[in-house]
DNA sequence: TGCCAGGCCGGGT
DNA sequence: ACCCGGCATGGC
């Protein structure tokens, strides 16, 4: 990215904002909720994910003791809205024994883990890659962690301010390196990057007239 | 009808 | 260190 990375993110931030509004992001009732939602929203529309788990709830399944305890077909059943049930399955079992050996089923106790130490602790679980690692991170733990995802790099390529080639952790230290360390905004500009993406930064139609973010160049 | 969705893994160069 | 196929349902 070019010299002035604060100013530049700061303008997206706002402009996002500006148009959107506070998207106030919380999706999910419980932190364990929100890490189920994180697995199995991986490469799906939040719908589908919204369906699994309402079939979790009617289930009474939603919570680590009683999900762990789900034999992994049926899991799969359950969760089938959201795609991929089977490969799915399986990453919210390495989850599930992650959570229920390691901290006895407490999400509570598995975020006094400190911050890095989790993170690499995550990214160890099979079926949980820097995007879910992140997500659970910030959304279900309320922790200063940045959420890089597809529209994001997406967005910020195609206006100019990365190559494109840059991997998720450049990325997110990008953020990190030129915001205020604070979850409230990451938390919403995250958010902001997911709406921009659903409405005007699809693969196929180009964005000629996203409303958003200025050109390379542009004053605003 | 075909493309896309809030990725990640495993096997191959 | 990249690159790619596979995974699968539902909306537009």
């Amino acid at each position: 990215m070019h010299g002035n990375a604060k100013k530049t993110l700061r303008r997206i931030y706002r402009k996002l904002l500006a148009h959107f509004g506070p998207l106030n992001w919380w999706p999910g009732d419980t932190p364990f909720e929100i890490a189920v939602g994180a697995i199995l929203t991986q490469n799906t529309n939040w719908g589908n994910v919204e369906r699994a788990i309402a079939n979790l709830k009617e289930s009474k399944l939603l919570t680590p003791r009683a999900l762990y305890a789900v034999p992994l077909k049926k899991l799969a059943q359950l969760i089938r809205p959201s795609g991929y049930f089977n490969i799915k399955a399986k990453r919210l079992r390495a989850f599930l024994e992650f959570l229920m050996k390691e901290y006895g089923g407490s999400m509570k106790r598995m975020f006094r883990t400190p911050l890095s130490e989790l993170r690499e602790r995550l990214l160890a679980v099979n079926g949980i890659g820097p995007e879910t690692a992140d997500s659970i991170l910030l959304y279900a733990g309320n922790l200063p962690v940045f959420v890089v995802d597809a529209y994001t790099k997406r967005a910020l390529s195609r206006h100019g301010l990365l190559d494109g080639n840059e991997d998720y952790e450049t990325i997110r230290r990008l953020f990190e390196e030129n915001l205020p360390r604070d979850v409230a905004l990451y938390n919403e500009f995250h958010a902001q990057f997911v709406n921009l993406g659903k409405h005007y930064c699809r693969p196929r139609p180009l964005c000629d007239e996203c409303p958003i973010l200025s050109e390379k160049g542009a004053k605003n």
